[in-house]
DNA sequence: GTTGAGCGTT
């Protein structure tokens, strides 16, 4: 006998698949579900009516329009879950956003894909689940927004959950703090869905470059490439600096280009992963791995950044680069290993090449048996460079006792410019993030989940754990 | 009726 099948197309005008029916006569959801994970139903277009008509499904079979003559040569289409809003935050979006062009099936692809629900910390006990939704459906379709309550009180436990239809928006809510309801809130991918996010740095390293070179320079001539939603300048001057794009993709593409902006040739490359030896030995557990993308300061392109006087707490890691934790070997792999700043900032490849260091070990720029005086270059200019990054002198000291893993960047040390460690560079302003926003610790006592950490000055605490997520 | 680091009853 033969085994028949149906066509099903995750939607209209997409190349079908043909799927094995049962015995039976029906499609088994799983069937279906295997090839399009997170579809929940068919549907197809009534050729009569031109009406889509859903498909019977019943207890996880999916059942042929006319059981007796079978699902027939038509061509079936997925049914994604989809939430209650739509139409209304979609008309309310800015047309101008080339981000939320993307083709209905680009969304299903990364709900399918990449979406997760993220877990909403530190809301106002007077949120609620509609409040919720309203805030995030500015950033694009939410599917779901939940407020943990205490079941018997029914008072909010102060956090809650939502999830997007689009990785764009969700990129975005990652990208950021929100004021919900008068209060800052930090939302995060929850430790139980670790690793299901796509972990490809959206951030590059642009060396070479000159003093003069700003933000804005590096911001406006990157952002032709995509959306760049941080730069980052070490100060004082290093010759290098940081560009985050939203889109990994686009960081991606432009590694190991050179780009003339300003008259100056820079060069691009994979943004090193910083060493967990720079990092905070208290901040072990495993915190979520979008933070490559999702710890950038908040763009104040956008309009919820816009309000005057917008601050970050000073600890918080509202830096140019939060600490990075990853679970993908990124970090966890080169306890012990430098990064390596100054070699690239230099123009300087130890390895020889460009850094391709997704989920590499990137070795050691000292470990590889770095002579300074066999270095293309001025070594006097070179150990300048070293010295600025610490990686001449104290530096296993400076590391060990900072216990801080904010810096400057996946390879940015927070260096001394004043021969001090990295507490004292936190307190020059910390970079300030890539678009010159002030860190001018406005939050006060008491009414914020960082503000029990303001206050530099001495050694971190255990709960410092929580300063840079 | 209070609180402020965390990780989702179903």
């Amino acid at each position: 006998m033969s085994i028949e099948f149906l066509q099903v197309a995750e939607e209209e005008g997409e190349e079908p698949i043909e799927l094995p029916v049962e015995d039976d006569g029906t499609l088994l959801l799983s069937t279906l579900q295997a090839q399009f994970p997170g579809t929940c139903g068919l549907k197809y277009r009534n050729p009569e009516s031109r009406a889509i008509r859903g498909v019977r499904l019943n207890e996880g079979r999916l059942n042929p329009p006319v059981p007796e003559s079978g699902w027939g040569s038509q061509v079936y289409f997925c049914v994604f879950p989809k939430g209650a809003v739509s139409s209304i935050v979609e008309n309310k979006r800015k047309s101008d956003d080339h981000l939320e062009n993307s083709t209905a099936k680009t969304k299903r692809m990364e709900t399918r894909l990449r979406c997760t629900d993220l877990i909403v910390l530190g809301l106002p006990w007077k949120t609620t689940e509609q409040s919720l939704r309203e805030y995030f459906e500015t950033f694009g379709e939410v599917l779901m927004a939940q407020v943990k309550k205490d079941l018997k009180s029914g008072q909010s436990k102060g956090f809650g959950f939502i999830r997007f239809g689009s990785y764009e928006a969700q990129m975005r809510v990652l990208a950021q703090r929100h004021l919900i309801d008068n209060r800052w809130c930090e939302v995060k991918v929850p430790n139980s869905k670790e690793g299901m996010i796509q972990q490809v740095p959206c951030k590059v390293f642009v060396g070479r470059c000159s003093e003069d070179l700003t933000a804005d320079d590096l911001r406006e001539y990157f952002s032709k490439f995509g959306e760049v939603t941080d730069v980052f300048i070490p100060k004082p001057f290093r010759a290098f600096s940081f560009v985050t794009f939203l889109d990994p993709e686009v960081a991606q593409s432009l590694c190991g280009e050179d780009h003339i902006i300003k008259g100056v040739s820079v060069r691009v490359s994979n943004a090193a992963p910083k060493s967990e030896q720079n990092r905070n030995p208290n901040y072990s557990s495993g915190p979520p791995s979008h933070h490559q993308r999702g710890s950038v300061p908040p763009d104040p392109r956008n309009p919820i950044n816009r309000q005057e006087n917008i601050s970050y707490p000073q600890n918080r890691g509202y830096m140019p680069n939060p600490p990075i934790q990853h679970n993908n070997g990124w970090n966890s792999q080169n306890r012990g290993n430098l990064d390596m700043p100054n070699l690239q900032a230099l123009g300087i490849n130890p390895q020889g090449q460009n850094p391709s260091n997704q989920g590499q070990n990137i070795n050691n720029p000292l470990g590889v048996g770095l002579n300074i005086n066999a270095l293309p270059m001025n070594p006097a200019l070179v150990a300048a460079a070293l010295n600025q990054w610490s990686l001449i002198g104290n530096l296993q000291n400076q590391n060990q006792e900072q216990g801080f893993g904010g810096s400057g960047g996946p390879n940015a040390q927070p260096g001394s410019s004043q021969g001090g460690n990295f507490l004292s560079w936190m307190s020059q302003g910390g970079g300030g993030g890539g678009d010159g926003q002030q860190v001018n610790n406005q939050f006060q006592g008491g009414n914020q989940p960082w503000s029990r950490q303001q206050g530099n000055t001495g050694q971190p605490g255990p709960d410092h754990k929580q300063n840079f997520l």
